[in-house]
DNA sequence: CATGAATGAGCGTTCATTCAT
DNA sequence: CATGAATGAACGCTCATTCAT
């Protein structure tokens, strides 16, 4: 007979949230923007669509949530390479293994629809031309320059290096990110992809 | 005004069809199948959109044509590579470098949006199950392992080693084939990307 | 935690109800039936939307209680006017004070809201065609008589001249009703107004 | 076999404008704006709900037009009465007769939404605060002047005149502005409404 | 063959109403 | 009695498709 305290409703609130915040990259990393229906969200979270106004108030919003909570994560991410342990090179293979996660698809391809869509909300649009590549490069570049001061990793600009790793290990993971049981691409093995970078001993 | 003769009228059919075909490609490439509003092919083709469904008999049709072109196109380069000349990793280079080509991005970027989107036609979906990487895999298998023979190439399992790399550059292209204005990935230098495959002389 | 008894729930009750009528013919009055959302009634009375629902089983019977009591009250204001001391036109001229006070435009903001709306409720419209003009005519009938035998008003039809000057004073009324920060309409001066039935002595 | 020629078009485009604009003005006036929903204007035009949208590009739009249109027709009537022939009286009497004309109800109605309405278009918000009464004023006053010089009307404050006898008219108009056929209010004969501002000969 | 007016299915969003707590 | 999470009908608007001219 007395209504629900604060506590509890703040945990309802916040698995519904989390709850619809998971529905949602599922869908959009599938469908893009323009392919999600709020109601496939509705279906996948297993509410209502009309409940999903009362957590986010509009499609918008609520992709733009996403954005920024992916864009957090992979900063976090790459952040913690910095302070693992071992030679260079062995830091750039953790790199690797943890960007081919197969859990992060949904976040590269939800990246991925983002920077290409021409339907993006404009503030994720603001948030990709304020926060570019260069965040990433800057975090890597010392490992970079560090392998090639050890021999470890082959020379040259270690920015265009950096950018070029990124980008096939970015590409990888957007073409690969579909479920279709067809015989399709393939996530290279690792070994194979850092050779891009590896410095082969003479 | 004289009526134009059959043959005059089938000239003006193609001539349209390839317009419409040619604007279709660009429009669909860079924003998708949902995203692509007929108006906007119309309007790029310079036509009225009603004079689509002359030549279309919908956007699916649409659609579908295009992929079936360009899967016959990529099948029909890919070929091309097994006759030019040069040492395997020549033609490595060779169809590393045709693939890199920025002309070939629109056909990278449909056939990605044709593999990933749901709301592709069911035509479609069949052409990806029945004509997959297979096909490709069958066509550059033998270089492979003739450059494995020469020590040019890595060794291990040519298949997995083509449908990697084909996934590197599939990626590669996919992940560039937008608004180079922002600062983004960037496609590697083909020296980079041949390490994958390229056995290095001890 | 004593249980309340009877009696303090029943004055809650009402006290809510009071504070519910309240908030409600405010926010009816100036945004009308259909502009008028139950989320904006429960904010202006300071409740959650919910307890509305206890207490008005729905919009329609919320708005037909404020309507049936504005109708109570106006009978009761103008069944007033007869037992006014003075003159016919004294008496006019008190009705015509009573009317154009500040505090009622939000009574005629409602009976005109009532009357012009088509999503009224069906209940309102009865109430309208049942007790019509009629019974205001009949109240002031007496005065318009007895003041044109005096020579105080001007002669013709009372009826006539008595629904013609409700008419206007409820014009006016509905017409001042709305933010005044606009330069706009404005409510005459009694004396003006009064010119429409006041005789001048030759 | 050959499309509509330019002037052909034009005409069904203007032919259909006409139509919608004549049936928005119908239940916008009636219903306001939050109660008139597209579909009512496009079942009261006889055309789909879609076709609303290939000449007005929104509800809000449709609404502007609308008033813009009415205050456009009000300044030019009002701007008429100036050119009349007669004597200040007959001016005042000429244009009371304007207004009061049953023609004008649905035009009275709507800017009587335009105003009050919290939910009407910035644009048209903007377009009551610069055009406000002052208009109508300034057109009015000469006559009011000349009259109180001729005798022919009461003395006092021009502006205040004007303004509280627009007032009433208005406020005439909107009450009467339905066909309900309940009995209620009705329009007074213009002779009663003159009084007002006519001087009586002593 | 070519045009654009016209239709209607479908999506994003709002809001009255219900109900578990 | 009181709260706010939850639902779904309904509305504004878009766009693929049709068809008269």
């Amino acid at each position: 007979m007395v209504p629900l305290n604060e506590e509890q409703l703040t945990q309802i609130r916040d698995e519904r949230k989390e709850q619809i915040v998971a529905a949602a990259v599922k869908v959009f990393a599938r469908r893009g923007i323009v392919g999600t229906k709020m109601s496939m969200i509705a279906a996948e979270a297993g509410i209502s669509h009309g409940l999903l106004y009362h957590y986010f108030k509009s499609k918008e919003e609520l992709f733009t949530t996403l954005i920024e909570e992916a864009m957090a994560e992979s900063l976090r991410e790459t952040t913690n390479v910095n302070h693992l342990a071992g030679s260079p090179l062995d830091k750039i293979r953790a790199f690797t293994e943890a960007i081919l996660d197969k859990e992060n698809m949904e976040y590269f391809l939800l990246v991925h629809h983002a920077r290409t869509s021409n339907d993006v909300p404009e503030k994720v649009k603001e948030i990709f031309s304020k926060n570019n590549m260069n965040v990433y490069v800057d975090l890597l570049k010392n490992i970079i320059v560090e392998g090639q001061a050890k021999g470890e990793i082959v020379a040259g600009d270690p920015e265009k290096l950096i950018v070029s790793y990124i980008s096939v290990l970015s590409g990888i993971m957007v073409i690969n990110a579909n479920d279709m049981e067809v015989e399709g691409y393939r996530i290279p093995e690792i070994d194979l992809l850092m050779r891009i970078v590896q410095k082969v001993p003479e």
